[in-house]
DNA sequence: ATATGTGAATTGATTCACAGCG
DNA sequence: CGCTGTGAATCAATTCACATAT
């Protein structure tokens, strides 16, 4: 069951490990922030809110980080974790829908503070097109193609109203772009090697709704 | 094997049924606005991106709502799934953290429209109290526990700084709200009761992040 | 004839216990 | 002696096959 080697390529990772990943990755800056030099899986653990046995094996997935009997180096693993989830260069995103939602990402200093640069945004709408938002002209949507080519566009984060959200898709992956935030409530399709990651607050509220409803129907435990 | 009655009290429901319920209901909703009567698992698992096995096994957790050889009403499925979730009723939200997100949230419109009243909207910067956005007026934080008394406010849409996600939860908590989403990209501490849900898309960014590189080392599969 | 509902089988993820190394 | 790394065991979720109802 051991994958790769020190490249760590491996395949067949649960999804909920990488996203534990990201969660111990986000712990180590705060560590780190805090002047913090080593780690125990346990400490990480309880920052992540996750059992020690789960953080070891998922580093375990990509290979062996830590030292026995110590633990491991805060900004060692730190890299290696950059390293596996492919954070080592700043990666170039658009926008895709400048509307309200579009012009707030687009301002938002977060992006570029965690290494994502905005090369682009679009829309359909020729009012739109030419306005400046987050130091960034707005396109019409048909120049999508040549920014690929000229930026090397990497990541969509559509943001465009429902109804427009599958067309949408459709021109981003017609372009070449393989990577997609989709904001839109809705199931979007798109082809084998593409990755859409929703980002939901809908459903997200949703999730809560049921939760409380559930808590009040059974109110005592079984 | 079997749950609760016809009144669907479950428990130890995966919460991956729950987010596919979710799903199926905007299906449904889609198809109600197409004029569809009557739809099938088949269908359903299509619109929906899972399989026909995982539609009736999500639904067979809360009860039986089809007709065998005919398939589902797509209005009284669609009824029983709201009902399911908690959704038969608004739900009163507030804003907690009136900055640029906290303002786009308040202003969009999708809010209302899908059911979720905005009775609030609270931030500690004194220079933000007093402004109106989505048509509520900001409130000072020290307000929160009157506004739970008064408005009955029920889930909180989290939109603070990072650094100030974990002081402002203990803040919603301590004032008897019981659902949070928070849209900080951090991991925060609840009591048990207490549903915090993330919305959190520089999570999602590093997901497909992940994809993309893992994709480009691996290149040809298996 | 057709499509649901569900026990059984399978697959996958998490937990555990301890071997192995510093 | 402490803490990591990992095969084995447990637990959970998904898939399947088919009995069942209309």
């Amino acid at each position: 069951m051991q994958r790769g080697g020190a490249r760590g390529t491996a395949r067949d990772i649960p999804s909920a490990t990488v996203g534990r990943l990201i969660t111990y990755l986000r712990v180590l800056n705060g560590l780190e922030a805090r002047g913090v030099e080593r780690v125990s899986s346990d400490l990480l653990a309880d920052e992540a809110h996750v059992s020690a046995f789960q953080v070891r094996k998922d580093l375990a997935y990509f290979g062996t980080f830590g030292t026995r009997g110590t633990g491991y180096t805060v900004s060692s693993l730190k890299g290696e974790l950059k390293r596996i989830l492919g954070l080592t260069r700043p990666w170039r995103v658009a926008i895709v829908g400048m509307g309200r939602l579009g012009q707030a990402l687009a301002d938002y200093p977060g992006l570029s503070e965690y290494d994502f640069d905005l090369v682009a945004a679009f829309d359909v709408d020729e009012r739109k097109v030419g306005q400046r938002h987050g130091g960034v002209v707005v396109r019409h949507m048909g120049e999508l193609g040549a920014a690929v080519a000229e930026l090397g566009l990497e990541i969509v984060l559509l943001t465009v109203p429902v109804g427009a959200a599958q067309a949408a898709v459709d021109a981003v992956v017609a372009a070449g772009v393989r990577g997609i935030l989709n904001f839109a409530p809705t199931v979007v399709s798109v082809p084998e090697g593409v990755k859409v990651e929703p980002v939901d607050f809908l459903a997200a509220l949703k999730r809560v709704s049921y939760f409380l409803h559930e808590g009040a129907l059974v109110e005592d435990r079984g």
